[in-house]
DNA sequence: CTGAATCCGCTTGGATACTG
DNA sequence: CAGTATCCAAGCGGATTCAG
């Protein structure tokens, strides 16, 4: 089996396995791409929301809330009126952005193989029927 | 900002952009998890199913499809009585593994981190309160 | 501008039973 | 063993409204 070394340490029968928790953390819907934006240097409310295209304001602060709770980003009440917050990545969450690079890569690299393996697998189906 | 490069390049406003397509597709409870057993050597239906604890049949056919037709997994029936069905990762699927590694390996060494901060977070709530 | 709160439809996903 | 089909409860998440 030509996988990295790594897998053989990761057990997700084990309910202690690190993978569980913090998936249900970053790969939900959204919270990877808010930190991209806000790593992009989009650090207010509005900005975020506007970028991140089809968000709702319900599931950002929902999600910036997950993201401040896990120390990933940190938030910045100016306590001015009207309202000024920043949300800023700490280092804990720049370090994971460097280590979901080579995802992001993968992603826009593959993107095209992906499309047509589906392409190929609905010919298939189609046949089969 | 001390974000990789690559973010700059990634517009998730722009519906075409991959990452919301496969984000939706690996970014899910399941998909990477059996991805890594498969790639530990578990190739059965009923393998993968005890070693991912908790996932449902359902939950794991359905997963396992998607992943067939996104190209990750090849499915090879044998057509035997009683049935023998194997899952393999495509080479394509072996290239997300190892994509994939960096965040299992952040998962792995920054889950104390994350742990902390969560204390930490509470701990101000509980003040706040 | 930031964000909390409510309502509510729809999808997700588990349990169960059944087929080849 | 592998997989499908059906039922159904829980909760995700959007739209809207209100507040500081």
């Amino acid at each position: 089996m030509d996988m990295p070394d790594w897998v053989a340490s990761v057990d997700p029968c084990d309910a202690d396995c690190p993978s569980r928790d913090l998936l249900d953390l970053i790969g939900d819907r959204w919270s990877l791409l808010i930190m991209l934006v806000i790593g992009q240097g989009f650090h207010r409310n509005g900005e975020i929301r506007r970028r991140v295209g089809g968000i709702s304001q319900k599931m950002l602060t929902q999600t910036l809330r997950a993201l401040e709770a896990n120390g990933l980003v940190a938030r910045h009440d100016f306590a001015t009126v009207p309202p000024h917050v920043e949300y800023r990545l700490t280092p804990l969450g720049v370090s994971l952005g460097h280590a979901v690079g080579p995802m992001f890569q993968w992603i826009e690299a593959s993107y095209p193989a992906v499309l047509r393996a589906r392409a190929a697998y609905a010919a298939r189906q189609a046949q089969a029927a």
